[in-house]
DNA sequence: TGTTGCATATAGTATGATAAATCGTATACG
DNA sequence: CGTATACGATTTATCATACTATATGCAACA
């Protein structure tokens, strides 16, 4: 692309950002999870330093960053191998995104909401047991930008995330606060699926009976209430079995 | 252990395994979860190395794959910091055995079953819809154990798991499948906990009612059933909120 | 035929030097 | 006096190189 070629110099630091391992773990993830080396062997660290003209330190660092998530192991003279994906670690925002960037797969954005029935209507119903005052403000705060987005003064994606971050939060248990990033990449991702499919003002409706239950610390109602938003989205996707990319 | 021991020389390597960047990550990593470095500025890289007796490659090595986790984030010139718990990944493995590891938690037993009441319920109604034969022969394998951990033949918390698990798995959503190691986890966690509170006899036919659910493909009754399972669970630590270490 | 031992490839560790980024402070300027 | 700019110092980031540990496979040997 540039003078490097030239000279047929491997330097490739140009593909990886600013932080040298950062893009380098970024550039393997995402390799990895594409199944570059599926029947391949997974390269050695001279080689990915060669090949990307860094120094070993960089690669070194970036594959203990991805041993760390799951993706490979390492062992001397055995090498760098990748690891089923069974033990990835799916939950892992890097790990997310590069699945996410990878071809677009309605398996994964079935599976996404599959996980979202479970959490969110018991969130939800945690969150009408244990909110506090501000949580409540939060919740609200994500309602009223739905709102406005209606009348195009806010994101509308933005906004959806906003409201049901808020209450993972307000389920004040750490686990449920981990899926914020499931949640946010799988609404990310059905935007661009049900996208034109139908108007989502109904919704609003939907996400008010909501935090209306939360407010009333009705555990049940808040529970259901939920469950009905998910599955208007899980059945929109079952009713599409095959999608554009 | 050798001659530089004379020396007076600072050499903790003892405290590390025979992989000392793994070593030194789960040394790092236990101390962040405890809050050694509360008040206190995580120690520079030079600082650490020194400490441990290792090289500044090694120190490297585990602060990186501490950042991978969550657990730290690093700048030039401002050091490295431990992030808000917030950010962990919480569903780590590491990060969840050096949760453990620490004092032990009743309000952290308790996220967990919040948790699994979400999460298996709804894994055994996908089980009772998707499970392939395979799947059925591991679930009942795993009944089969608990059976005989009844009369002393097996160890009744492994066969517990290897049931739990087999359902997460036969989901056939590899999102569910993380969860094996929270399952494990605090089931190994509560073993402690109601170990002699009650007799898990009657726990059986619980388990067997689920089994036997997903094996007639009974969405409903699926998860109805283990929603029982662990709804006892949960009840057994609401009505203890005070126990002993 | 089986076992031992050696050569080799690869990740692991050590060391020291340089680069880059940022914070605090001092200094110059308005 | 206040504000902006320049400099210095600290810490991570990167590089380069050497050496060690470990496991694999082959070959010599009993």
């Amino acid at each position: 692309m540039d003078e490097d070629s030239l000279q047929g110099r491997a330097d490739a630091r140009h593909d990886l950002g600013r932080n040298l391992t950062r893009g380098m773990l970024d550039s393997l993830g995402r390799a990895i999870v594409v199944g570059r080396f599926e029947g391949r062997p997974f390269p050695t660290e001279a080689e990915i330093a060669k090949a990307h003209g860094v120094s070993r330190s960089v690669t070194r660092e970036a594959v203990k960053m991805l041993t760390a998530k799951g993706l490979v192991s390492a062992r001397p003279r055995q090498g760098t191998v990748v690891e089923p994906s069974s033990n990835w670690n799916l939950f892992d925002p890097d790990v997310l995104r590069w699945l996410m960037e990878r071809k677009f797969s309605v398996d994964l954005l079935r599976h996404f909401n599959q996980l979202r029935i479970a959490i969110e209507p018991e969130a939800a119903a945690l969150a009408a047991r244990f909110h506090e005052p501000a949580d409540l403000a939060t919740i609200r705060a994500g309602l009223h930008r739905m709102e406005a987005a209606e009348d195009g003064n806010d994101d509308p994606l933005d906004a959806d995330i906003a409201f049901h971050v808020a209450i993972l939060r307000a389920s004040k248990n750490p686990f449920y606060a981990q899926f914020q990033t499931v949640v946010a990449t799988a609404l990310q991702t059905s935007i661009r699926f049900t996208n034109r499919i139908k108007g989502r003002s109904a919704n609003i409706a939907d996400h008010a009976a909501v935090a209306d239950a939360i407010a009333a610390r009705d555990v049940d109602g808040a529970r259901t209430a939920m469950r009905r938003i998910i599955g208007d989205v899980l059945e929109l996707i079952a009713s599409r079995p095959e999608v554009e990319a």
